[in-house]
DNA sequence: CCCCAGGAGACTC
DNA sequence: GAGTCTCATGGG
């Protein structure tokens, strides 16, 4: 992939990436626009994402964290036509795909997923967020970005600090114990994070899914968002509706293939906003 | 007052 | 194995 410097903190990759469409789709809960780009903190650092007109400048970043990164964090190698291209009759899935063009599905960590998706469960993606956000602030480390205050997400080393009355402070409501569980479970070494990348599908969904608060729907979420499974299809309420609506079926059976993951994203994002 | 939110667990049958 | 209830919090 095509990248370039242009000044000491700014890095221009050639990418046909759209930051509203890969940040406002639901996967991730820690960018926001903040009128010049989208603004956030990942693998324990701050950076900007500015967007251009097939391009996208990283800024607060250098070249080696640029390719390292953020931009496989963007995803900026996936070929996204080829997704679609199965499917040519399919006039709703068409639409989708135009509606969301441009959005990525991003690599994120995967202890981040983890416990972001618990706290999705039966939530609204604002209240997510706030929750995600006083979790970061109470447990995570502070990072300064032009005068602000950021802070990076907990990582296994700031785990060990996690109490139950500090995550019951967070307004999760029944989400704590879940939370809790996986925090005890991933601090413990009863499920290490690491090794699920290495496992089967279906074995790392299993494995997933012995934490409280982790059924099918937010596995398969990890699983797509933070384990790179494309092929994974997280059936949530309005993907049922989708699928009831359009598709006549309760159950997508593996129809939309090897990138089934991406085309749900497509899908949710487009019925999401009125489509 | 109601219903809903990127669901899951416990319980019943 | 399929229904039903409940869970805590905030927004519309």
């Amino acid at each position: 992939m095509d990248y370039q410097i242009m000044d000491d903190s700014t890095v221009r990759v050639r990418c046909d990436v759209d930051l509203k469409s890969t940040f406002e789709c639901g996967q991730c809960f820690r960018f926001d626009n903040d009128g010049i780009g989208y603004t956030g903190v990942a693998f324990g650092k701050a950076v900007r994402f500015v967007q251009g007109n097939g391009y996208i400048d990283i800024c607060n970043t250098d070249e080696k964290d640029a390719t390292g990164i953020w931009g496989p964090f963007l995803n900026v190698d996936f070929d996204y036509s080829r997704v679609t291209g199965a499917f040519p009759d399919d006039e709703y899935l068409k639409q989708a795909a135009e509606y969301s063009r441009g959005l990525h599905i991003l690599k994120q960590d995967v202890l981040e997923t983890v416990i972001s998706f618990i706290i999705s469960s039966n939530n609204n993606i604002k209240r997510i967020k706030g929750i995600i956000q006083r979790f970061c602030e109470l447990y995570g480390k502070p990072v300064i970005f032009e005068n602000q205050t950021l802070y990076t997400f907990p990582d296994a080393e700031d785990l060990k600090s996690v109490t139950f009355e500090g995550v019951s402070g967070l307004r999760a409501g029944f989400r704590d114990r879940y939370i809790m569980d996986a925090v005890d479970r991933i601090r413990s070494g009863n499920l290490n994070l690491d090794e699920l990348v290495s496992l089967p599908t279906s074995e790392a969904r299993n494995r997933l899914m012995e934490i409280k608060g982790v059924g099918l729907k937010v596995a398969d979420c990890i699983l797509l968002f933070g384990l790179g499974r494309y092929e994974v299809f997280p059936k949530d309420v309005w993907i049922k509706r989708v699928l009831s609506e359009i598709y006549g079926t309760e159950d997508d059976n593996g129809m939309f293939g090897d990138y089934g993951g991406i085309v749900q994203q497509y899908l949710f994002n487009f019925r999401r906003n009125g489509g």
